[in-house]
DNA sequence: GTATTATATTCAATAAATTGAATATGTTTT
DNA sequence: AAAACATATTCAATTTATTGAATATAATAC
C-alpha cells in the first residue's frame, strides 16, 4: 500500500470520538468489552464494532481468557499521538453520556478484573434469552 | 464541542492520503496551489476541495498574492504528529500517481515565487473559456 | 445435553465522504 | 470595458461510514 493511504488509514480510524473514548480507556492496560460497557455507557455491540475497527487498523489486539476478551493498545505511540494534537487529553472519564446507555453504573462490570470474587455469585438474571431464529424474508 | 469529537476531527482531517500529501508539500513553507498542481500532479479543482478541507480544520490559512492563493500550515504539531505514526514519512516526491494528472511537470509551476520572472511572459494559452450558465433543470 | 454469560456479526437505514465535471469568482492585464 | 489567469464553488454520482436493532457464536455453568 502506498505510505500516505497507510498513514492516512491510521488517522482515520483515529478519527471517530467513540473509538477515541475507547482508547483511553485502555491506556492503563488490557481491559475487558464489559468493562468498557460500563466505563464508557455505550451499548456492547455498539463497542464491539468499534473494536473491530480499532483492531482492523492494527491499533489494538484481543485475547480471550474464559468468558472475557480483554483489549490492549499495541502501539503505545497512539497515546503520545493523541496527546500531541488534542493539548491536555487526559481525562478519560469525562466522556459525555451523548452515547447510548447501557449498564446502569461504572462499578457493575462483571468480569474477575473488576469484581475479584465477591462472594455472592449471582448477578440479577435478567429476562430468560429465548432466540427463536425467525425466518427472513428472502429478498 | 465535546473534547473527544473536536480530537477525532482533527484526526479525520488527517485521514486523507491526498491530504496528507499537500501537507507535505507544505513543510518547507507556504506554497500557491499552482505550486501544488504542479508538485503533486492533481487537478486544481481537486486541491482546492481538499485544501478547503483543511482550513475548516483550521490546519492551514489562506493569503492572496495577486493572482495566487497561499496556503501554508498553522500547526507546526502536525508534522511531528505525522512522523510519529507514520515513522520515516519523510519523502514528500514519493506520491504515487493514484490521482489524476494536471499540469504536465513540477517545473511548470507559474507563480513568481516558483518562476522568478523568467523574461518569456506567454505560457501556453488554452482554449478560450467561453462559459455560458446554461439554466439547470427546475427539480 | 440446556441455560446462561460475554462478545461478535449481520442487516438495514441514514448520513457523510469522495471525486470528476462543469461553472463561478476574483484579480490582473490590455 | 474584455480577455486571461488563478482559484473556488456547485452539482451529481458513487462509495464508505455510522449506528441501532436483531441475531449469532463461543465459553462456561448446571
Amino acid at each position: 500500500m502506498d505510505e500516505l493511504t497507510a498513514l492516512a488509514r491510521d488517522f482515520k480510524a483515529l478519527g471517530h470520538p467513540a473509538r477515541l473514548a475507547i482508547l483511553f480507556a485502555l491506556r492503563g492496560g488490557e481491559q475487558c468489552v464489559c468493562h468498557l460497557e460500563s466505563a464508557l455507557r455505550m451499548r456492547q455491540a455498539y463497542i464491539s464494532q468499534q473494536l473491530a475497527v480499532l483492531k482492523e487498523a492494527g491499533i489494538i489486539q484481543d485475547r480471550r481468557d474464559g468468558w472475557n476478551m480483554y483489549y490492549r493498545v499495541v502501539r503505545p505511540d497512539i497515546f503520545t499521538l493523541i496527546e500531541k494534537v488534542g493539548g491536555p487529553a487526559s481525562r478519560p472519564g469525562k466522556s459525555s453520556r451523548r452515547l447510548s446507555r447501557a449498564r446502569s453504573s461504572s462499578s457493575d462490570c462483571p468480569c474477575p478484573k473488576c469484581s475479584p470474587d465477591d462472594g455472592s455469585g449471582k448477578r440479577l438474571p435478567h429476562a430468560p434469552g429465548l432466540q427463536k431464529s425467525l425466518p427472513r424474508a428472502s429478498v
